[in-house]
DNA sequence: GCCAACGTTGGC
DNA sequence: GCCAACGTTGGC
């Protein structure tokens, strides 16, 4: 079992929207390296720490768990769909995703000032200055620390 | 293959 | 809204 993060503009799908909806295909991610992690290495069972971005403040607010391994990302076929990508083509797809499933939304939110503040977390890539990834590995220190943080 | 221009991300 | 960091594109 391995750890990741997901983030999330709130305004675009919040935990909120997971929690009714229960389940989400992980669709819309452009990112090569995002791409991989979902493609290659994400797993039935893996938990997934769900950030918002761009958010007020921006948080680790709930925890998700992968429920279905890779598979391609369809809206990437669809002209009228704002992820369309020319370039990805049904028989050799460009762009995979996962599902995951709601487990929880934290009643105490960690924000990244307090993420940022925590010795224990220091070298957490999350915190590496100019990382943008939106799908990334946390490592199992980091996991197991954070899941005693949340609550 | 280099690199400038451009677009996006995301904190502040 | 600003802007730094980063990824992608496309001319050469």
């Amino acid at each position: 079992m391995n750890y990741w993060l997901m983030k999330s503009e709130p305004n675009d799908y919040s935990i909120d929207d997971l929690a009714s909806e229960k389940k989400a295909s992980w669709d819309g991610v452009r990112n090569y390296q995002a791409r991989n992690f979902m493609r290659d290495d994400m797993r039935v069972g893996d938990k997934v720490f769900f950030y918002h971005s761009n958010a007020n403040p921006p948080a680790i607010v709930g925890l998700a768990a992968v429920c279905r391994e890779s598979h391609p990302d369809i809206t990437a076929f669809d002209k009228n769909d704002s992820h369309f990508d020319p370039k990805s083509k049904k028989g050799n797809p460009t762009w995979f995703l996962v599902d995951i499933q709601f487990v929880k939304k934290y009643k105490a939110p960690v924000t990244l000032t307090e993420l940022k503040s925590d010795k224990k977390l220091q070298g957490m890539r999350l915190l590496q200055r100019g990382q943008r990834l939106s799908v990334m590995p946390i490592e199992e220190k980091y996991g197991k620390y954070l899941e005693t943080l949340l609550k």
